[in-house]
DNA sequence: GTCTATAAATAGATAGAC
DNA sequence: GTCTATCTATTTATAGAC
């Protein structure tokens, strides 16, 4: 029922290596941002990792199971990253620039991620995992302690940390997932204009700090 | 093979009717929303619609075209929402609340409206027609011709209209959706934290002003 | 316009040989 | 660890009666 968490042989990071279960993991991961979890089939993943269906019931145990694992995979890295910003040193603008880059990074190191991510919202997560729940809830908490710091330094204005989480969180992941439609398909519609990933960064961290800081235009709400 | 464009017998918006057709409507939009193209089922469109499967196939053609459908009636009144706005009066800033108010009002009119453009988003947009896409582009041409009037204004700061684009819509189109997902599970999470739409929207409103007004603190990228 | 019955393809999952 | 063959359920779509 519950998939072996144990890494690759050679302590690879998960998905990248060349055994038949890292080339599933990676094959599942692509299908799944692709095509979202029940429209992705299991023969296709197979095919696209050149093995049998057979071997990826051998490894995950099911389809589910394949899913939590490439899941679990993109949370506890980002959870991570994220704890680790906010309990290490710097005031909270630079925290939050940090946190900024974090995600811009995971997405494209994991271009499965975004899309997943959408989808999962999308659908009201009928899927995940308890485990999965708590990472994702882990993560709301990180950023509401870095805007909380961020108040009591007196840098941010009052407001609902989970606002600025529903404000920057979703934006990035949306330009990253268009971002790999239009390098597949060559924009959503047909008028492309294709914005580099580090002027999109720049843009959201300048437009996080104006949205946070004390005494800008645009009335305080 | 195109769907019939006709409108209900008694001029009703679409999927608003007691007749089988809007019955069929309403039911598609919603399990397109919930599920996605793929895995939702015809068989359970018509069951909630309370008419036979063979009602939709007789009215719409194909699963594909009642997608269309459902598609089409959407960014249709996006679309025109946003060219009016666009082409009416007022000066930008006033423009963009009202763009703003837009997106959020069609996203509670039709909670359909942001999973499945999420889901297309995620996918990109494998099964959307050359109407929709138009469409679609359109509305992005609508925004950029809002911002570029308040750039022309002196109001708004040199920036990428299409960020600016990609800033509001994405993060207004996310809050609605979870907000679907949180009526009906209980917050993808646990940690729900409910936030009433109109301080979402004011949120977003000032935000936006910051993100474009000149001289605010943040720098200006 | 509305239905039942069914065709034809594909899905996830398993058995058992090697 | 890896495979082929197969079971069973579900899918989109159609035929044809009323």
């Amino acid at each position: 029922m519950v998939n072996k968490k144990r890494t690759s042989p050679k302590g690879r990071p998960r998905g990248t290596g060349r055994d038949s279960r890292g080339g599933l993991f990676l094959a599942a991961a692509r299908e799944f941002a692709e095509r979202g979890y029940e429209a992705a089939g299991v023969d296709r993943i197979a095919q696209k990792a050149g093995v049998s269906k057979a071997m990826l019931y051998y490894h995950f145990g099911s389809k589910l199971g394949l899913y939590h694992d490439v899941l679990g995979d993109m949370f506890l890295a980002v959870g991570q990253r994220a704890r680790a910003i906010a309990d290490g040193p710097g005031d909270a603008e630079q925290k939050l620039d940090a946190w900024i880059l974090t995600i811009a990074e995971e997405a494209q190191e994991r271009p499965w991620f975004p899309p997943i991510m959408l989808r999962e919202i999308a659908s009201g997560g009928p899927h995940l995992d308890a485990e999965t729940l708590g990472r994702m809830n882990a993560v709301v908490g990180t950023i509401r302690d870095i805007v909380v710091q961020g108040q009591q330094e007196g840098l941010f204005r009052d407001i609902d940390p989970l606002l600025v989480h529903l404000t920057i969180t979703p934006t990035i992941l949306i330009f990253f997932a268009r971002q790999g439609v239009v390098a597949r398909r060559g924009a959503v519609g047909g008028v492309a204009a294709p914005i580099p990933p580090e002027a999109f960064i720049g843009h959201i961290t300048t437009t996080a700090r104006r949205m946070l800081r004390i005494g800008a235009p645009g009335g305080g709400a």
